[in-house]
DNA sequence: AAGGTGAGCAACCGCAGCGTA
DNA sequence: ATACGCTGCGGTTGCTCACCT
């Protein structure tokens, strides 16, 4: 029973990739582009496994890869998907460009993990707050402040990221978007935030592409809409007993079929 | 100088998702 | 509907090197 292996371990090489392995695979790929894995080592004539091959390309030789320390800003964007990601390293190395999954793993295992544990505040840890008996305070920006605010879609690809400046609004209902920052203008995370705006955190929203759709594409409207629809669901949501960026009826009011296990859930991925 | 220890990072492993026959 | 193959992802392992005693 169980998986066959994907492919025999006999007589292959393994371990630490020599510099004649590496330039045979980047001759490889250069000529016939990436892809068939499986078939790769073969017709390289590499005594590799498939997986190894592409890792050691995506992970070392790719030429579009980043070398150098993480950077300041790069450390902060990684904690902020993080907070709302979780570890879906894939994810987050999507919004960072030239680095791999597998480095900002490495990465946040030595270092950003490390400081969240001596701070007694790990990412994983939900606040000690979630007292039921205990009024629930509404995190004014559930994306960027909560520890616990990951969300939980089956997200795929982070298509259109919507970013708001100016001092951090308690109130999101103030929160005022830069007119250039809609879908089709999206935010350049190659040049993140900087030192001095530290004092005026952006607030984002990443639009994600859930199950082959885009979330916006369900609502029919981009994100930033989502801030005046908040404005109507703090007027209207009075009779709910919790309080969102936008009422569930709002939602529902678009073509929301496959949105139904967010609902399922009280919207929770969405406004906590 | 030699051995021990811990950090950092590259690579491996197993599983899940997707496409296809 | 189902089995199978391929690919991608996240967790884990183990090697290397720097630092400490």
């Amino acid at each position: 029973m169980g998986r066959s292996p994907c492919c025999s371990k006999e007589g292959l090489n393994r371990g630490a990739w020599t510099a004649m392995e590496d330039r045979v695979l980047t001759e490889y790929i250069k000529t016939h582009g990436e892809g068939k894995w499986r078939n790769l080592p073969k017709r390289a004539g590499l005594k590799r496994c498939g997986k190894s091959c592409r890792l050691r390309w995506l992970n070392y030789l790719r030429p579009d890869i980043k070398r150098g320390n993480i950077t300041r800003d790069e450390e902060e964007l990684i904690i902020r998907l993080h907070k709302l990601l979780g570890n879906r390293w894939s994810l987050i190395a999507g919004r960072l460009p030239g680095r791999t999954d597998n480095e900002i793993k490495n990465y946040w295992n030595t270092n950003i993990g490390k400081k969240f544990q001596v701070a007694g505040d790990h990412p994983k840890r939900r606040p000690s707050s979630t007292d039921p008996s205990q009024p629930r305070e509404i995190n004014p920006n559930p994306f960027m402040e909560s520890s616990s605010s990951v969300v939980r879609t089956k997200a795929t690809r982070c298509t259109k990221v919507v970013v708001t400046t100016g001092p951090q609004e308690h109130d999101q209902s103030h929160a005022k978007l830069q007119p250039s920052s809609t879908p089709d203008d999206p935010v350049d995370f190659s040049n993140p935030i900087s030192e001095e705006d530290t004092n005026y955190l952006p607030n984002f929203i990443m639009d994600f592409e859930t199950d082959g759709n885009i979330l916006s594409d369900f609502l029919d409207m981009d994100f930033s809409q989502l801030f005046c629809l908040q404005n109507e669901a703090d007027n209207s949501i009075n009779t709910s007993d919790h309080k969102g960026f936008v009422s569930e009826d709002k939602l529902r009011g678009s073509d929301s079929q496959s949105l139904d296990p967010y609902f399922e859930s009280g919207l929770e991925w969405l406004c906590d």
